[in-house]
DNA sequence: CATCCTTATTTTTTT
DNA sequence: AATAAGGATG
């Protein structure tokens, strides 16, 4: 078993009781060693299965993880707790609801339903919508949220109007949320948090119980993971992290990049190990994905070095618009599998937003090529999926106002915004659950005799509907669900091309939940299946085992590895994202992104762009991607027309570009800085490819007053660059290059 | 209350 | 370009 491992991999796995930190770059087999160390604790060291807790990014993750070590270990593993945070959290919290004042049968909201949670609480408290827009006051709230902040403990300062409303509205929403029986994504973590917090008991049982602790991509973890993690390992510290903070790709969600950076100071004792082997990708293709993570300033340094051959140099490719970039993709697949051997499962797209997938669907169609997206507007997500899923949620759970209220009058049943408004105001004024006031409203004659009558008619349904379920199984009940509501006769009557996918949607969720009965058996329950869709990951779907091309975000290809990658749309404003330019600490997350998309790639990479993009319906023109001027052109194969470095410079304008930047390239604000210098230097020079400057961002460099500082950023070239420069212990410095010199 | 037509708005990334 | 939201009409 530990002859597939290099010796610190082998040490990491040995590695006995106390706190480890395996920090280490792409590929170089963090995971395999958290397969292999689970593995090991059971095997050889006689840990028992259920006293191992194993957190991953994704449920998927979690599956193969759990395979794998099934043949390491030869038996079934199904006893080790293995899962993402937060469906750890959620079965945790489902076993204590009680405790934190909830049922069981709590729903979970997402995204969507947490909007439509504060548009309702905004009107409710008569909060001005047009001013406070309910987007930025959910946003707002998921901030105190991240901050493991319950509405008691907001503190606003007294001046700012909209975090006074968002306070407020937090508060009631989270009065809302325990009314509904509901908890959203957040409160899965926090809630897990507060039980572990105040029930010193409970505390003490699982840290009892969960003897061996281990976390995959522990460099994405927030603070409420961290929260957890601390108060699981109060007793013992057996915990295992592994990550490597050149991958942190969340910090927009809430990811914390110092929980890795201080897990030497927060677990005392432990013990580092860094694998430097990469096993995944050609020399050349870790070059290209050093060139560009190695601009980044504050990242621990790590080097990576492989025993694989250079392999081909990467092919760039500059195609005039984004369908010609699709098509150029297509023709290089077609060529890859029919005259170098691999198959169209081999080979992956990646992009940065979701929305550039479509030239490539189109053309893939055209050119027969075999393509699965992953991601995107996820199954779970669609309209009649969340229909159907939002009945079968009432069902469980009659206190879920938001799902009632999206199902009250779909199909149509001449349940109206009046209507609902008036039991909403049934509701608020007699501090009623929004079911039992529909039948307050009724008695009370609050609604006119038809509107009365169709909301007995809805009661009925539910109350029908609800006690047959209690006498099927989830496969009899879902089908019987879509049919008796009037869904598919509604979809039926439509006729149209759009309705006809949406019925085969459906018959997608009955064949998921007919699989689901079949591999859970006795716990293929209907609380346990809803939890399970609201928990699915993008990438849950994805089979690497179809022989289909994958096409996926960035962010959605993490982890994950393929013989040939195109990594695509590689332009300023779209990789890195216009709206991920203003703080560097933003750019700085844009560009290991896009390490993470190179670093993906086994034997072939390619990196592609268009020279012009459809943007909102409207043809706009666009540079070169830094990224991509931050590469040596020796590990570069330019197959465009024109070259992209002839073609104008990566990255910001300079000097000669303004003019075309100004007027044909948006407002240029994000190029230019202040005074019209060029706000980002290549690596590369822009035309000639050549080293731009000895210095670079995050080298280190000697001063003869100041001694020796890290390199911030630098405007111009040559001799006259002025460079920023921090000092230990003292404020940032410009400083002309010809006083510095580059200190190893 | 539902439907049709006009209009604003969108695209970062997701457990 | 595509879609959601808003508004007028039956
Ligand atoms: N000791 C080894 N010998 C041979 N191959 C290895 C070894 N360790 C790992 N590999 C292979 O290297 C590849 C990367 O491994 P793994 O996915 O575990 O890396 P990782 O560090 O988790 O990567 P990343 O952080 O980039 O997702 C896999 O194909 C794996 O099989």
């Amino acid at each position: 078993m530990l002859d597939v491992l290099n010796p610190p991999q082998r040490d990491a796995v040995l590695h006995g009781e106390g706190p480890l930190l395996i920090l280490a770059g792409a590929g170089s087999g963090k995971t395999r060693v958290i397969t292999h160390r689970i593995a090991h604790l059971v095997r050889a060291a006689g840990v028992a299965p259920d006293a191992i807790l194993a957190v991953t990014f994704t449920n998927k993750a979690a599956q193969e993880m759990r395979e794998r070590v099934e043949k390491l270990l030869g038996y079934s593993a199904g006893r080790i707790h293995l899962g993402t945070f937060h469906a750890i959290c959620a079965r945790l919290i489902r076993r204590h609801a009680d405790a934190l004042g909830f049922k069981a049968s709590f729903s979970i909201y997402d995204s969507a339903d947490q909007l439509a949670l504060v548009k309702q609480v905004m009107k409710d408290l008569n909060v001005n919508a047009e001013r406070f827009v309910p987007a930025a006051v959910h946003a707002a709230i998921g901030r105190f949220k991240q901050d493991l902040l319950d509405p008691k403990q907001v503190v606003v300062d007294g001046r700012d109007v909209f975090a006074q409303v968002a306070a407020r509205v937090y508060e009631s929403y989270q009065i809302k949320l325990k009314e509904a029986n509901a908890l959203d994504f957040d409160d899965l973590l926090n809630f897990a948090v507060r039980l572990l917090q105040e029930d010193a008991a409970l505390r003490a049982r699982y840290n009892e119980a969960w003897e061996y602790i281990l976390v995959d991509e522990y460099q994405d973890t927030n603070k409420a993971q961290y929260a957890f993690l601390r108060l699981l390992t109060e007793r013992r510290h057996n915990i295992c992290v592994v990550g490597d903070d050149d991958q942190s790709i969340y910090r927009w969600r809430g990811a914390n990049l110092q929980n890795i950076l201080d897990f030497e100071k927060d677990f005392q004792g432990a013990r580092v190990i860094k694998l430097e082997q990469n096993y995944r990708s050609s020399e050349n293709i870790l070059s290209v994905a050093h060139n560009v993570i190695s601009r980044n300033v504050g990242r621990k340094a790590k080097k990576l070095w492989t025993d694989a051959e250079a392999g081909e140099r990467t092919i760039v490719y500059a195609a005039e618009t984004e369908k010609r970039e699709a098509q150029f993709v297509a023709d290089e697949i077609a060529a890859l599998v029919s005259h170098q051997g691999l198959s169209f499962g081999d080979i992956a797209i990646f992009y940065r937003t979701n929305a550039q997938s479509r030239p490539f669907e189109s053309q893939f169609v055209l050119s027969n090529i075999p393509y699965t997206i992953v991601g995107g507007l996820r199954f779970y997500e669609r309209k009649e999926i969340k229909d159907i899923l939002a009945y079968l949620r009432v069902l469980l759970n009659p206190g879920d106002e938001i799902s009632l209220q999206r199902i009250i009058n779909v199909p149509r049943r001449g349940i109206g915004d009046e209507t609902v408004g008036k039991i909403r105001g049934v509701s608020l004024q007699r501090r009623l659950p929004f079911w039992e006031a529909m039948r307050e409203a009724m008695r009370l004659k609050a609604l006119s005799i038809a509107a009365a009558g169709r909301v007995g008619d809805f009661l009925e349904l539910v109350g029908s509907l609800r006690e047959t379920a209690s006498t099927m199984t989830l496969a009899q009940l879902v089908p019987m669900v879509i049919e008796k509501t009037g869904y598919w006769a509604m979809l039926n009557a439509e006729g149209t091309e759009e309705a006809k996918d949406r019925i085969e949607n459906l018959q997608g969720l009955v064949n998921e939940v007919v699989e689901f009965a079949r591999v859970y058996g006795e716990d293929a329950t209907l609380d346990n299946f809803l939890e399970r869709a609201s928990l699915a990951s993008d990438v849950d779907e994805f089979s690497e085992s179809r022989e289909r091309v994958a096409l996926m975000t960035v962010h959605a290809a993490k982890g994950l590895e393929f013989p040939a990658v195109f990594l695509t749309g590689m332009e300023e404003q779209l990789f890195p994202h216009s709206r991920a330019m203003d703080a560097p600490e933003d750019i700085e997350e844009e560009r290991r992104l896009a390490y993470v998309g190179i670093t993906r790639a086994r034997r072939r990479l390619y990196l592609t762009l268009a020279r012009s993009r459809m943007v909102f319906g409207q043809t706009k023109a666009t540079r070169p991607s830094r990224f991509l001027g931050d590469v040596s052109p020796s590990y570069l194969d330019d197959r465009s027309a024109i070259p992209f470095r002839a073609a104008g410079p990566s990255g910001g304008f300079r000097f000669g570009a303004r003019q075309l930047g100004a007027t044909r390239f948006g407002s240029g604000e994000e190029a230019f800085d202040g005074d019209g210098e060029p706000s980002y230097e290549p690596t590369y020079d822009a035309e000639t490819g050549e080293a731009a400057s000895p210095f670079q961002p995050g080298m280190k460099v000697f001063h003869p007053s100041f001694g020796v500082g890290k390199i911030v950023s630098i405007v111009g070239q040559g001799e006259e660059a002025k460079v920023t420069v921090l000092f230990p212990g003292a404020p940032m410095k410009k400083i002309m290059a010809r006083f510095l010199q580059p200190v190893n």
